[in-house]
DNA sequence: AAGGTTACCTGCCCGC
DNA sequence: TGCGGGCAGGTAACCT
């Protein structure tokens, strides 16, 4: 479920929480995630010196040129807990820390997964070494985006949900900019001016943004590190609207599947 | 070889 | 109330 925002707000969520601290033991459910799990003992007895984020990795830093890389999937979950605290349903993971608490992960889908790799190769995991630009940085650009869209046939939703272009714009983010940039999801890719590409940056970044501040979306079984729900699902414009009118012209907001996803568009206000 | 489809899992919502 | 089908925010491995 989550979406760049999202992971951001984990992020920043476990930071304060788990930062410094030693991780005593690892326990898990037994169930493979998406993969499986990786072994744990070369960090154990390691101190987490800080969390980051690439694309929707969350990524622990730690302090024996270890580096825990960790991807939550649709529905993966971290919790800060006490120590002794009851295993949620749907709880994997459990890495217990130093001063009595745990990091817990509850994934119901097991679509997560984790690995850990030595910190002088991370760029070279290869969940991360094909990975395009962060969209919040001066790098994600119309410039170098109409270059990299120039011998691409497919449809713009599709290619600004690739990660090798551009990572963490997912499936509510890409049809909520598309809309706010005027841009049809279906519109070939090759096929848009840099000034429609301009726009597309513009509102992708500011989305992202929005969504950033306002602690991620709702949606199902999003929730925070600290286990409040975020709430910029109350902004969305088109996603999951489908029939409903669209906020600035009052068309139906129009449905398709495109690459076995649902997208979101105003007929009227998005031209191909 | 780019582009489309399917698989991984569980839960929920809808219609019958 | 129960059951089956479709759908869900991500990613990658398959096919063609």
């Amino acid at each position: 479920m989550p979406e760049l925002p999202e992971v951001e707000t984990v992020v920043n969520g476990l930071k304060p929480q788990v930062m410094g601290h030693r991780i005593l033991d690892v326990r898990n459910s037994g169930k493979n995630l998406r993969y499986p799990l990786p072994d744990f003992t070369s960090i154990t007895h390691a101190t987490i010196n800080d969390i980051h984020r690439r694309a929707k990795y969350l990524i622990f830093s730690l302090d024996n040129q270890q580096t825990l890389l960790w991807h939550l999937g649709m529905t993966g979950q971290f919790h800060v807990l006490e120590n002794d605290a009851e295993a949620a349903k749907h709880e994997h993971v459990r890495l217990d820390l130093s001063e009595n608490i745990s990091l817990c992960y509850r994934d119901t889908r097991r679509f997560g997964y984790a690995d850990i790799c030595d910190t002088n190769n991370l760029l070279a995991h290869p969940w991360l070494k094909k990975l395009g630009v962060e969209p919040l940085t001066d790098e994600f650009d119309a410039k170098q985006l109409k270059i990299n869209l120039q011998t691409r046939n497919t449809s713009i939703k599709q290619n600004i949900m690739d990660n090798a272009i551009v990572v963490g714009v997912g499936n509510i983010y890409a049809s909520e900019s598309l809309f706010r940039a005027g841009i049809h999801p279906a519109a070939p890719a090759k096929s848009l001016s840099s000034k429609q590409l301009g726009l597309l940056v513009l509102h992708i970044k500011e989305v992202l943004k929005e969504a950033i501040i306002a602690g991620g979306s709702t949606i199902s079984d999003f929730v925070k590190a600290d286990g409040k729900p975020g709430y910029f699902a109350h902004s969305f414009k088109v996603y999951g609207r489908d029939g409903e009118p669209c906020l600035v012209c009052k068309s139906p907001i129009q449905r398709i599947v495109q690459a076995g996803r649902a997208s979101f568009f105003c007929p009227n206000c998005q031209k191909v």
